[in-house]
RNA sequence: GCCCAGAUAGCUCAGUUGGUAGAGCAAGGGACUGAAAAUCCCUGUGUCGCUGGUUCGAUUCCGGCUCUGGGCA
């Protein structure tokens, strides 16, 4: 029999923390925090991490695990939500993941094997320069070289796909492409629910716009401020988050508070529907209509679904 | 009240020496396998303010009207 697993996510702002939390109480369940940004500690208002109130006694894992100066990928997250599932079924619990980042969800769903070689910073680094210097079009003939089925799969304007690609056909001697095909295949080795919320675009939109609102009336600017204070930069990962990077940007003079903030509204809108059209390609979603249920209803709905399939009974 | 400048895509505007129009942004769609809140791609029909006139033909020229800026009283 497969592990049993839930999956449940949507686009941000579409209130899937609250609803996690009511499902989790109800089948004794775990959290797995499926989120690039609430990870890093020290960020909390940008990122609308829950607090230990909110979480009302619900185990949640990979929340505040690292610093936001330290580097995360989704190889980092696929080995530590592994770890996580393992736990959580041992100890006789569900695991439920949530969490906006369909990458991490799918690297986790699918098993997606990452190989033990760290990336090489270094020859990332020259690629980007060659780009710079040659164009994007150079860049995208090495990749031509080095692996054509790739090259056809991207744009060549996409730089960082092609950079990757070359830096893993460097380290492994193997072609993206073949990788990729090979992780493709696969079938989840989990007996999953993979629930995703979502609601009319423009209530969602307004969600979103109240959402940010409340951030920078909570203080997200000082959280910023305190972040650039210990040393935090528009280079790292963490700050390339929405709302840190718009206001860094505010904090050095490039752009006004107000101008910041309808920045990082517009950009939250853009993201939600990137969010949306990754689930939409994902195969065997369960989609969960905020507009026309209530979350009872839809705690209801989920319940019936997972008992269908043997998951925690 | 008078003078000047505008009125064109959801917004800011361009343009048509008269043959019914196009950029940026917004918006929509898509891709994604070690930065993913990242990165990248595709998509532009709108009574060209209303109304007369000139013309084979007006969004374009002329008149009137309405509205919006700015100036003078």
């Amino acid at each position: 029999m497969n592990k049993p697993l839930i999956i449940l996510t949507g686009p941000t702002a579409s209130g899937k923390t609250e609803l996690s939390i009511q499902l989790a109480k109800r089948i004794d369940g775990e959290i797995i925090s499926a989120d690039s940004m609430q990870v890093y500690k020290k960020m909390d208002i940008g990122t609308a991490k829950i607090t230990k109130d909110e979480m009302r006694g619900v185990p949640h894992h990979l929340i505040d695990i690292i610093e936001p100066w330290e580097e995360f990928n989704v190889a980092v997250f696929k080995k530590y939500a592994d770890n996580c599932i393992d736990d959580i079924l041992s100890r006789g619990h569900i695991p439920i993941i949530a969490g906006g980042t369909g990458f991490y969800i799918n690297a986790v769903l699918y098993d997606t094997k990452f190989t033990e070689h760290p990336s090489d910073s270094e020859l990332r680094k020259s690629l980007f320069d060659y780009a710079k210097t040659n164009g994007n079009d150079a860049l995208y003939e090495k990749l031509m070289e080095t692996d054509p089925d790739y090259a056809l799969e991207i744009h060549p304007n996409n730089i960082k796909r092609a950079v990757r690609a070359i830096e893993y056909y460097t380290i492994t001697g193997e072609k993206f492409s073949e990788h990729n095909n090979r992780e493709r295949k696969k079938a989840s080795p989990y007996n999953y629910a993979y629930f995703v919320l979502n609601m009319d675009r423009e209530r969602l939109y307004k969600r979103i716009e109240e959402r940010v609102d409340k951030m920078i009336s909570q203080g997200l600017y000082d959280e910023v401020k305190e972040l650039i204070s210990l040393g935090c930069n528009k280079d790292m990962t963490s700050m390339k988050g929405l709302g840190y990077k718009e206001l860094i940007d505010c904090y050095l003079g490039k752009v006004s508070f107000e101008e910041a903030v309808n920045t990082i509204k517009q950009s939250t809108r853009h993201f939600a529907k990137r969010q949306l059209t990754w689930f939409k390609r994902e195969n065997n979603i369960i989609w969960l209509d905020k507009d026309k249920k209530t979350d009872d209803e839809l705690l209801r709905y989920i319940i019936c679904i997972i008992k269908e399939k043997g998951i925690g009974v």
